[in-house]
DNA sequence: CCTTGACCTTCCCACCATGGGAAGCCCCAC
DNA sequence: GTGGGGCTTCCCATGGTGGGAAGGTCAAGG
């Protein structure tokens, strides 16, 4: 075995591109497991250590939640575990991304709709704020006559 | 004047769809102009205050940063703006949504790519996984022969 | 008039994932 | 043995949002 080389917290955020922060934090929440320490308290990582710091790297460039990232970890370790499991997780992520994808894109469209009636001059007439404002004033700006209208708690006077 | 209706916190967030505490939150940030106070220091809105909060929803419905809001706020109330500028916002919103999307987007593709790979069985063999781990340990795994690493600060033995 | 219950107030805490920074210790090279 | 860079822990902040406790207010009904 040899136990092999290890490194300390600031190699390994190199190696893996997570941060020495994020590295601590993880371990903090049990995301990995606790680094082994030198006789100064220093985090040492080996290879597996760096293996699954990687690992945790490519999942959050996927977007997987820190819980998600925690579920695959487990499967990644259980050498039995059945492929369709991992794909139910990855494809409810994947769910997850289509419908946040499609909610941007709502916004993008609808302001973009907007803008494109913009003059973006020097005037002020502008349909985004237009529509940003809404219809004007469902209430009662524009005072409609005596309709009485009895709001609680009317201010001083 | 007559000091039109006002209503409490309660009915506002009702009016507005933006929740009692967050109206809070927003006058606490001066996104917002601090509602007016009843006797008993309940806040009170009128319906300016409401236009101005619903002006809020609608903005955050369309993924404005509170920061855009509060700039539209002042382009809104600014009855002089040039419309360039309202565009000039919306626009650079719109790239930064277009930017997300693609991200997203990349994560979505890769991973229903893995996933289209995947089995999706009972046996464990799994290019989700394989793809998360990455290549086989870049490091000595697979104990490559002699090749003395020195690597600073070997554990303990 | 007093109670009841809905509503309001402030204050603090939590989330998620990340970064910043301070105070102090460790390690190595010179 | 000293300097300097790296490490440790601890606290704080971000952005928006929600939860909840402790206590005050308001209107209505008996």
């Amino acid at each position: 075995m040899s136990a092999a080389a290890s490194v300390t917290i600031g190699v390994a955020a190199r190696r893996t591109g997570i941060s020495a922060k994020m590295i601590r934090y993880y371990e903090e929440i049990g995301l990995v497991t606790s680094a082994q320490r030198n006789a100064g308290g220093y985090r040492l990582y080996g290879p597996e250590d760096l293996h699954a710091l990687r690992f945790v790297r490519r999942a959050r460039d996927l977007g997987f939640s820190v819980e998600e990232i925690r579920a695959l970890l487990a499967l990644w370790r259980d050498r039995g575990r059945a492929s369709a499991q991992v794909k139910a997780l990855a494809l409810g992520h994947v769910a997850d991304l289509r419908r946040r994808i499609a909610a941007l894109e709502d916004m993008a469209r609808t302001l973009g709709d907007l803008a494109r009636h913009c003059g973006g001059d020097a005037r002020p007439d502008c349909p985004i704020l237009d529509d940003l404002a809404g219809p004007p004033a469902p209430d009662d700006v524009g005072r409609r006559p005596e309709r009485k209208r009895r709001a609680r708690f009317t201010t001083h006077g």
